[in-house]
DNA sequence: GATTTCATGTAAGACGTTACATGATTCA
DNA sequence: TGAATCATGTAACGTCTTACATGAAATC
């Protein structure tokens, strides 16, 4: 009964809206499907694993209207590992994009550094495919032979330069606000009000 | 032996570029990463399975100073499979972004009104984002409690936001390149030269 | 009367990855 | 001498999805 990447997830969604089974469905579904979507199955399962890590406790809720419901709150446990998680396992390759909204969307659980060197790391990668990616465009835009296979594949190499512009767009506004929320480059102290 | 998506993905691949498996997957990894990555060993399981679904043929090839190599190629009932799968499997509704974006790849194997089709579908799934996702952002913006939670809650979904308008403005260029194509809504011959 | 909402799961299988295994040749 | 390139695969496992299963209450 290994976390996963997923368990992490769903452990966040709690971590933000504590809720049952049902109503953090809805709440995924608003939020965090378009960078990580999850099975409404997989999403029972991850809840299951969660109890029996001791990450989160569940309790059961009469309803006379509707059916009882299992309303699920992360343990102290619970948000510990999460912060664990967010702050070192995230060296992955893979998913790195998504991990790196996954970790905005978590803001409050991540320290300023960790976020910052995300944000940092995943702008470097997108210029990096922006680069590689424009040269490919650009070599074959410079072909003198321009067959229908060329062009195709120019257009489709488009797409990842415009989507690679969008994530380097938005990592630069993100930047900006977490430079915005500590003016000088102290914790993460909020100064007064 | 059933195919799946990824078995099309490596066949239009060999359409566009007949070759080894080493060598395919040096040019996966230049065109086709990016929007359908494949790893190694699943590349050399799809050209075994073409080679058994009799879409693909494979030459052994010696080599003196290398290894030798199995070289492959589309036979016609692979290029007839791929040209069917392109034109009606994709009501799926995974993967569609990616599938839009396979299909403009692989836009010689399409008829032109499948791929706008499919451009126009991709435009509009984007718009819906786009709108449903300006309405979060909105929505956390007009809240009186500005929580840290909801600041990175829209922090999340201005990424999405991003991407999709990102997306949008790729369908439009790759209409463009169509109705370029085409002046005249006439078929797929070029004209002259 | 039909559909949607509420509510939670199981079971089977599709899909894909990483690690392992091998080994010659070329280049720094 | 050590690393990268060329070349092809197997085995084991992790991850996630779809379809199935159930059923009361509310809404149209």
């Amino acid at each position: 009964m290994k976390p996963v990447a997923s368990t992490f997830v769903v452990l966040g969604l709690l971590a933000k809206k504590p809720g049952s089974g049902y109503e953090l469905a809805a709440f995924a579904d608003r939020t965090a499907r378009f960078f990580w979507p999850i099975s409404r199955s997989q999403l029972y399962a991850e809840l299951s694993r969660l109890e029996q890590l001791g990450w989160a406790r569940g309790t059961a809720v009469r309803q006379e209207r509707y059916p009882d419901k299992r309303v699920y709150e992360p343990t102290a446990d619970g948000l510990t590992a999460l912060q664990a998680w967010l702050d070192d396992a995230p060296q992955q390759r893979q998913r790195g994009q998504e991990l790196t909204v996954l970790m905005t969307f978590l803001g409050p659980f991540v320290s300023r550094e960790r976020l910052a060197d995300q944000l940092r790391i995943c702008r470097e990668q997108a210029e990096r495919l922006h680069a590689e990616l424009t040269a490919v465009v650009e070599h074959l835009e410079g072909k003198q032979e321009q067959t229908e296979s060329h062009r195709f594949g120019q257009a489709s190499a488009r797409y990842g330069v415009l989507q690679a512009e969008a994530t380097i767009a938005w990592t630069e506004e993100v930047q900006a606000l977490l430079a915005d929320e500590c003016p000088r480059l102290e914790s993460n102290q909020e100064p007064s009000d």
